[in-house]
DNA sequence: GAATATTTAAACAAAG
DNA sequence: GCTTTGTTTAAATATT
């Protein structure tokens, strides 16, 4: 599989550095046998000097089509006349389709002025970065082409790259947002139809290429799915790119309610071995190695501590070697002050979460005790890894702008900590979490552990109603999937196949060769967090259970907060009556949609025979 | 604005 | 005596 990564810069320079970094990081994600595809990369510099050198914009198509089939234009105010081309078919580049992809606001207006980008179609990921001729990031976006879904047009971010140089983190994360769209991308990417002759990379072997929608298509599966495109309307079409999370949609649904955790950690069960990337202490690197120095992760300590004692084989461990996996996998606490400690130490004490193991007279650990989860509360720091994170109080960030305009969601942090192991590694697996695909819709998808992903804010759609488009959209998907793979039954088999591995790499045939999974972060860990669907009241997150809190019995508690809780109580009751609802709505949808396909499926079946007829006459 | 969550700092004691 | 670990309290800040 060959990936398609459209970058555009402000500068030339820029632009060559940012593509520089995407190569390098894809390959070191992907191994060497990888390959990144990048290709044209035509910024408004590029293309005001084609027009003057070439004289015609129909040469500059020509090289994008040359150079993989996509393109990515924008326009300036200047550009009228590549504009007036692109929307007119007859015009230069009646031979490329190009599409409006979106008309640019924000961060980008301030940059260059750019205001439009036209794209080929099926163009899925564009990345376009502006940066001074010191090489600084001045702002940077990244989006899904279809021009409703910009993933990071964050103006907090935007300011975090001003101050980063740009090959000092501003690149890293860029590179790292990749990730990001990688998980937001995972559940509803086919498999990818390739023309002959191009060069097909393993897509087990590269967790970018894998994320990335290729944009060389088989003209005749393109068809196909144009042909079924356009039979749905806009929105259905909608739900058809983004919903293909049906069958993890099901799977949650048949999940829901169970209040036990399935461990399928890595060490235990023996599949560690297979992992394709070294571990963090093994690596000569760090594990983040685009980690911002300067930036602190989002996750409060309690996750962190969390995270490192999931990672432990034992999953116990002394306070020194929790510092040690969180100076390991967050390097800004090596130079941060050492108070970070004294809130581990905090954290530990006073979190009900976790708990003192009486030390094994065999182990010589040294001073102190053994730290573990508590398995009472280990949901709960599930669930509150799988919130939104925190955001640590940090002096040095300018607080978020008050423009009502911008949703406060679109100012967190970039999720999993860009250069983070769950981010760059396992960031595609993590952030997978379809947790709120059945609360929210389809346009929830993308959201996962980690809210700077989350879709801009959507009207309240109820449960029930979401499952329902949840499990149509899907199984719309699923019918376009089929078409482009044409192996519908295969597709099936995939689809339905609701484990963790067909979650985890659904375009990898075997789930221990997915290089997404950082084998610094637990499988347990990562399975879960996906597996975990009851989604919990904001009061019952994490730091309601410190031990203060939950010591204090309920009949001792003022009035005010008893009632709290009693209503609390009778909500979670109400959720639990509206989960059974939702399973059976979901069930009627399914049957409904199984339904549905089979009439589409009849159809397509029709369609590809005439088609195929159509040729045999045509060769005769 | 209140309640809550989290961080940070500090003091202190105990253990190694 | 020093360092690390563990507990506790309080204040500050962010979020809900």
């Amino acid at each position: 599989m060959t990936a398609v990564v459209m970058c555009e810069a402000s500068t030339k320079g820029g632009r060559k550095r940012v593509l520089d970094v995407l190569l390098m990081r894809l390959q070191r994600n992907c191994g060497n046998e990888s390959s990144l595809g990048t290709r044209g990369t035509l910024g408004v510099g590029d293309v005001a000097s084609h027009k003057s050198t070439e004289g015609s914009y129909r040469s500059i198509v020509s090289e994008i089509r040359g150079l993989g089939g996509s393109a990515v234009l924008s326009l300036t105010s200047e550009s009228r006349g590549l504009r007036t081309s692109l929307e007119n078919p007859e015009a230069e580049c009646s031979q490329v389709t190009f599409t409006k992809l979106r008309s640019d606001k924000g961060v980008r207006e301030r940059g260059n002025g750019v205001n439009e980008c036209w794209g080929l179609p099926g163009l899925s990921l564009w990345a376009s970065v502006l940066s001074n001729s010191n090489g600084k990031v001045l702002a940077w976006n990244l989006q899904d082409c279809d021009g409703e879904r910009d993933r990071l047009l964050d103006e907090k971010h935007a300011v975090d790259l001003i101050e980063s140089p740009l090959q000092a983190g501003g690149l890293d994360d860029l590179a790292s947002s990749f990730s990001l769209c990688e998980s937001c991308q995972l559940g509803r990417m086919g498999p990818v139809v390739m023309p002959p002759g191009k060069k097909v990379v393993d897509p087990s072997s590269g967790s970018l290429a894998r994320a990335l929608t290729p944009l060389y298509q088989d003209t005749e599966a393109d068809d196909l799915s144009l042909s079924l495109s356009a039979s749905l309307s806009r929105a259905q079409d909608e739900e058809l790119t983004s919903l293909s999370w049906l069958h993890e949609s099901t799977d949650l649904l048949t999940r829901m309610g169970h209040s036990g955790l399935r461990s399928v950690s890595p060490v235990q069960d023996g599949s560690a071995g297979n992992e394709p990337s070294p571990s963090p202490s093994s690596s000569p690197e760090p594990s983040f190695p685009c980690t911002g120095p300067s930036r602190k992760p989002p996750y409060s300590f309690s996750c962190l501590i969390f995270m490192a004692i999931e990672d432990a084989p034992s999953k116990r461990l002394p306070v020194k070697d929790i510092y040690g996996w969180i100076l390991e996998h967050f390097p800004y606490f090596a130079s941060a002050p050492t108070g970070w400690k004294n809130s581990v130490r905090h954290n530990l004490s006073l979190n009900k979460c976790f708990k003192k193991v009486d030390k094994d007279r065999s182990q010589s650990i040294g001073k102190g005790s053994l730290w573990s989860i508590d398995p009472d509360y280990r949901h709960n720091l599930i669930q509150a890894l799988k919130k939104t994170p925190y955001q640590p109080y940090s002096p040095r960030l300018p607080k978020p702008s008050t423009s009502p305009s911008v949703s406060p969601q679109q100012y967190h942090s970039p999720p999993l900590w860009p250069g983070s192991a769950l981010f760059g590694k396992n960031g595609g697996v993590l952030l997978q979490v379809p947790q709120r695909v059945i609360q929210h819709g389809s346009h929830v998808a993308a959201q996962g552990l980690f809210p700077v992903i989350r879709p801009l804010p959507l009207s309240p759609v109820s449960k029930r109603t979401t499952a329902v488009r949840s499990a149509l959209g899907d199984f719309l998907s699923r019918a376009k999937h089929s078409v482009l793979i044409e192996s519908p039954s295969n597709c099936d088999e995939q689809q339905e196949d609701h484990t963790y591995s067909s979650w985890q790499c659904p375009l990898s045939s075997s789930p221990s060769t997915c290089p997404t999974q950082d084998s610094s972060i637990p499988r347990t860990l990562s399975t879960e967090l996906k597996l975990e669907q009851k989604d919990f009241p904001l009061d019952r997150r994490l730091g309601m259970w410190t031990k203060g809190h939950l010591q204090t019995p309920r009949d001792t508690l003022p009035l005010k907060k008893r009632r709290a809780e009693n209503i609390l109580v009778k909500e979670e009751e109400d959720e639990e009556e509206e989960d059974e609802e939702m399973k059976e709505a979901a069930g009627s949808l399914l049957h409904l949609a199984g339904v549905v396909r089979s009439s589409l499926s009849k159809k397509i079946i029709k369609v590809q025979k005439e088609l195929k007829e159509e040729d045999g006459e045509l060769e005769q």
